[in-house]
DNA sequence: CCTCTTATTATCTATGTGATATTATCATTT
DNA sequence: AAATGATAATATCACATAGATAATAAGAGG
């Protein structure tokens, strides 16, 4: 929630300006650790917004990065100095005639905007703001087009590995394809496709009520 | 090819600075046009390149784009005030332990640097240079990455039609991806799997010596 | 009308995918 | 110590998709 003006009351993405001697992704991930207390384990870039009027300012380049965090860390948020950051429940319906709403929801706080279809190129959709609510800026606009890119890249088992440590249970790689596509598979099928992806530890699970789980390591 | 310093005398990609009331992708679409006389039919976003010491002068932060042109625009280059542009053929060894050369040669010129992977996420391969030879800044690094990025997408039937016009041939559209991935297949295969994409046109090819081929527009 | 060339379709076979059933291994309960 | 419940992991069937080869179609040019 923004505090000052412009948009002030409105809700924006966690983000900041470059500092001297860090790269672009340095500067999101220690913009997202200060503002919600969470480091991801990595980053995936979503793209560049860099219209000359989305900041009433100036002219603001921003570049949007997306992760997947463990159910855990969700709880660190606001646990430091990051007391006004929340999580929201996103989303996301592609309407016909190109319209598509955007809704984010938590206990509290319902938002909502609205954003036409603009082109779809190299796999990215864009989108244009109709009316974005109490969002700030072009956030909407950010959201939509990284739910969309999210979406595209998880859809190849290639990615969904960088979402996890190091070591993982095939179990939570399915977990993670699944949340991000907002599908079911069936687990033989996706041990199978992913076997070729995926080299075998020595190492299980421990403790957990049931058969452990092999922890697997990504190939390469 | 630079006049001057920095890295005076090197091959370096054609780009340049934003101007007001630009997008970063007009910006790199005039100026490919500028320098090369080529107006691509779109840009295909590759990365962002922003450590603090890539540029000796200051602190630059390049965007890159990659796209594919018709073979007939190919010629079309040096013909206004590009006359310092060259095509370049592009090899790109990966060899064992990681490391990468890559190879820029034309009629008169050959280039060379050595890279080494440094790591793979959300399918973009990032490379280290170890030795760039005439190429200028960290070129050798954005080529390398833009050539691995481009064939991690055209693997996807979803994105390949972008570098073609409005209306194709199912030929053109195999052969854009058999030149990005360097590989064969066979014309009765690739049309099946590209079917689901593409709609037909009633429109056909003319007076080519052999039947004529039917022009088909992307899905959707 | 024959030939050359590329476009387009048909079909055989091998390989991969979705679905279901079965077995394995732990912690907990009885 | 045996039964139970939970998740992990494997086996296998029917079906769909992909690779390969062959056949057919439709132009231009001699």
């Amino acid at each position: 929630m923004r505090g000052a003006h412009p948009f002030k009351d409105h809700w924006a993405l966690p983000g900041g300006f470059l500092k001297p001697n860090e790269t672009i992704e340095e500067c999101a991930l220690r913009e997202i650790t200060e503002e919600t207390n969470v480091t991801p384990v990595s980053l995936m870039p979503v793209g560049v917004f860099s219209e000359p009027e989305r900041d009433p300012r100036g002219w603001v380049i921003s570049n949007a990065y997306t992760s997947i965090i463990s159910e855990e860390s969700i709880n660190q948020i606001g646990g430091n100095d990051a007391s006004d950051a929340r999580w929201f429940g996103i989303r996301f319906e592609k309407g016909d005639s190109g319209e598509a709403q955007l809704f984010l929801s938590n206990g509290e706080i319902q938002l909502r905007a609205t954003l036409t279809e603009e082109s779809t190129k190299f796999g990215k959709t864009s989108f244009r703001i109709k009316d974005s609510g109490t969002l700030a800026f072009d956030h909407a606009k950010i959201i939509a087009t990284a739910l969309t890119a999210l979406r595209q890249e998880a859809g190849s088992f290639a990615t969904i590995f960088d979402f996890l440590p190091e070591k993982f249970t095939l179990t939570a790689l399915q977990k993670v394809q699944e949340a991000i596509m907002d599908i079911s598979v069936l687990p033989a099928n996706f041990r199978r496709k992913i076997s070729e992806y995926v080299v075998e530890t020595d190492e299980y699970t421990q403790g957990a009520g049931h058969r452990p789980a092999k922890l697997y390591r990504k190939k390469l």
